[in-house]
DNA sequence: GCTTGACTTAGAGTGCGCTCTAAGCTGTAG
DNA sequence: CTACAGCTTAGAGCGCACTCTAAGTCAAGC
């Protein structure tokens, strides 16, 4: 796989991915003939899973702790398991705090709709019912 | 309330309130006979709002957006109410999505967990415990 | 042979949200 | 009077994570 299939499939564009080989996040791929990075499919999962930490706000540098360990083999998995669990904590606090200022604004906003409704009252637009909200996310945190 | 004094009260800097005043998202304090910035108490309820946005993610210009709206009075409330309706759906996508992610990074800690454990209770070399994972996997990166 | 287009590299540039600097002024304490 | 903290301004600088540029190579298709 090249370098410009491997950027459809997993969202990053060639320069990212480029950039992601050059601080070490991806690791060097083998060239062809001419010196064009082939990739195996295996890299998929792993950029899946950087993918994961990105999305969970993870910075660079601690993905490259991760990605070193990783490469030093299996006698790293308790240390890798450790930056995972400190991550996970460093995630779920961000995620209560945003559920908290989801219900803030959710309140700001019933306070607007409700004067622009007094405002309004007679040309009735079935105004967005502003849920309940909150399914099943005791979960989280 | 001078500058030194609404910085501590709001967990801004000094740098960072004078920054929010040139570019226009607080307004323009009153100076004192010395030219020193004199605050009114009334000025915390809108940097803990703007504060919801920001840890909410809103980029500073929307943050201006409101502002701006909100500094030309009551005839804007249909907008800004609009404007923060757009915003929650914005913060509520990535929450979700933070959530889902939380839950892989459980799994993959839980499968160290495992594995370490494993080796500290048998000592039988677990290698790469490549585990099935991969639930839904949506389309992420 | 020539064009095309995707690739190669090192390194510069971008956008965001601050964060700090420099140079100077003011009011109060000792 | 002097020292000092804390304020003033415009503007430069920073850290992050890309994102793009320039100049060049290569293989395939016409």
């Amino acid at each position: 796989m090249k370098i410009g299939d491997l950027a459809k499939r997993t969202g990053l564009s060639p320069h990212t991915i480029r950039y992601y080989e050059r601080i070490g996040l991806l690791p060097f791929a083998s060239r062809d003939r001419s010196k064009q990075r082939d990739y195996d499919a295996s890299i998929l999962t792993w950029i899946e899973f950087l993918g994961r930490l990105r999305t969970t706000g993870m910075p660079i540098r601690e993905m490259l702790r991760y990605a070193e360990l990783r490469r030093r083999g299996a006698s790293t998995d308790a240390e890798r398991c450790k930056l995972l669990e400190a991550h996970r904590a460093q995630v779920a606090a961000p995620v209560a705090e945003l559920q908290a200022c989801l219900l803030v604004l959710d309140t700001k906003i019933a306070g607007y709709a409700g004067s622009t409704q007094r405002m309004n009252d007679h040309d009735d637009k079935p105004k967005r019912t502003r849920k309940p909200l909150r399914p099943g996310l005791s979960r989280a945190v």
